[in-house]
DNA sequence: TGCGAAAATGTACGCGTGTACATTACTTGG
DNA sequence: CCAAGTAATGTACACGCGTACATTTTCGCA
């Protein structure tokens, strides 16, 4: 608890002013080498640190990005894999440019106030987790943008806005999936996809429809269905399309993520449907659970840590640009995914 | 970007010196009803927001606490699940009591020095995740507790040591899986434990040993199997444990954790040999995969959201008692586990 | 009405650092 | 050897807030 030394007394020790002590330590403007060594030597021998509360202070910067989780009822996390993944590569790069990682975590009740975070400056930029299209969010992006704060959103674009945005390219995730199943010999596919206020999931959509529009294969809405992205509503969707599978009307099935296509999975197996030989399934994400179900899942791998990394690049660049107002949609391009084929998508291989 | 107004702007506005616009904003001291409401109307005229930046400095407080993640090669997390779990209950606890949360991600090659994370006021109080027990830790929490910062470790527990730490009952929950396999006429288990620099193994050992005792069954050590909690740790022991089956040399398995149980029960079905039917098999941390495998895992429940959620608790109390020395080792109680069996053991149901 | 105590408010300064500007020391070229 | 220019260092203050202490106001009661 005891307060440890402070500038002053370094420069006592050092023989020198508080200014050059500052100077050494930040290694700014021109010192003579054996002052450096002096004021080293000194602050050394006395242990110092300087206090990073009072330096953030008079810098009038936190040092810190702010990392956004979203809330999700009745579970604690939206995904802990994606999640964890995210905030890894989010922690790697951010502790390489010398940044801390706040976590922030939303409540349901309490509305959306970033820009709060930067007016009290506990942030210097923030980066967005699982954040969905409606109408609170964007005009709480608004907000932001108009006051000119550095965020980054990952894996969610706004339609109509050209906020920054790290992302994988789903698109072509969902098209490589759909193709697969195509390539095995599906003829017709349903598509659980999650919620449209994600745009992953008119991403996946997009890559669904050009793949079958490709082969020229008919779209039949009434293949789509609607999940929550959860194992549940991936379960509950098995009766309907066991029934689908038992009719012929369907050979293969691509869900949007990982936990709905396990559940799915699951949910044909007890109705004594064998995903891998009655039908074909894939998943995405390539989470750890893809490996866990019997058959092993095929999925989308999509490279989560680095696009928590590119994030801390992009928030940190555009930071650096500061007042500039240059190409904010500037498109570096999304992160590729891909294809893992698994037991699940298996047994239609075509005939070659 | 551009800076809010500041306290003096307030006490301008409200006509009262900036002291006062102090005390009406952190409830301090006595304030005319009618001064306070002429500082508030200001502050809201104005959009007053305090910098946190300058409170902090000049309270002394950083305002955060830090929590400490493990570096685990090859994986970006120790535990997606685990961690995820922990992290939400740290996370909302924290904001409860009116706490940031800054992340630290420890590195492989840099030294842990937690203290001086102290000593540069980041953070006012820390939180340990996945700590093991090797000199290195050890030393470094000596430090700590020397220095007299308020820290909390997370299902660790270091023997010898009185350390604050949040732990749940894994001897019982090790005791009840065990049990629960004996329950079900399993004659001879096996054991598949992790690491010993996890105190969670050493406990999950004696809650095996107990509960093989109390029904006078003998410990016999070459059942007793050594993996790292991962999931291929637990794959690469099948071969091993199946000829272990096969010889009708054990009946039941228990495995430390679910990713070794999982990886262990896929191997065995790969050889032939079905969990629940051939062999009973329990996991424990009950994470979501557990209801992923086929067939589905016992396992057992840890409430790792509440394990972070008093850990932040513990930590702010200790912080409280500021220098006391009272009770360091106190006895708080464990979190209880919960036993939850799925279809990897019911086969051998015991006749009642 | 006056007086003491309590309530309410104001004054003044510290917190530890960054940094603009002033000052001093040194170098170099004539 | 001196002047000018640059390198090196020192001085002084701001940053925005909390708070000890001083001061003024209010209130209760004699």
């Amino acid at each position: 608890m005891e307060e440890g030394p402070i500038r002053k007394e370094v420069a006592k020790l050092a023989g020198v002013s508080e200014a050059t002590v500052s100077r050494v330590l930040n290694g700014i403007g021109p010192v003579r080498e054996e002052t450096r060594a002096k004021v080293l030597e000194a602050a050394k021998a006395l242990n110092y640190v300087p206090n990073a509360l009072a330096q953030r202070f008079a810098r009038k910067k936190s040092g810190n990005i702010g990392v956004i989780i979203p809330f999700v009822p009745k579970v604690h996390l939206f995904s802990a894999y994606y999640f964890s993944e995210i905030l890894s590569g989010i922690g790697e790069r951010a502790k390489e440019a010398g940044y801390d990682l706040l976590l922030i975590f939303l409540s349901p009740y309490e509305q959306r106030n970033y820009t709060l975070l930067f007016r009290t400056q506990k942030i210097d930029a923030c980066i967005m987790l699982g954040t969905q299209d409606t109408e609170e969010e964007r005009s709480a992006l608004r907000e932001l943008e108009r006051e000119g704060h550095p965020f980054c959103l990952v894996n969610q674009r706004f339609e109509g806005e050209s906020y920054p945005t790290v992302e994988a390219d789903h698109v072509r995730g969902s098209h490589a999936a759909t193709a697969h199943l195509l390539d095995i010999g599906c003829v017709r596919i349903a598509f659980l996809n999650g919620p449209l206020t994600y745009s992953n999931s008119a991403d996946r959509y997009e890559g669904y429809r050009t793949a079958l529009e490709e082969r020229g294969v008919p779209l039949d809405p009434s293949l789509v269905f609607t999940g929550n992205y959860s194992r549940k509503s991936g379960a509950s969707l098995a009766p309907e399309i066991a029934a689908l599978i038992r009719d012929g009307r369907i050979d293969g099935v691509y869900a949007g993520n990982d936990r709905m296509a396990i559940g799915l999975l699951q949910g044909l197996r007890e109705l004594g449907i064998e995903p891998g030989r009655d039908v074909a399934l894939v998943g995405y994400d390539d989470s750890e659970g893809a490996k866990f179900t019997e058959p092993q899942l095929s999925s989308v791998s999509v490279p989560f840590y680095e696009l928590g990394a590119s994030a801390v690049s992009k928030v940190l660049g555009v930071e650096q640009k500061d007042g500039n107002s240059g190409d904010p949609g500037e498109v570096t391009g999304k992160l590729p995914v891909q294809l893992v084929v698994r037991a699940s998508s298996l047994r239609f291989k075509r005939k070659e």
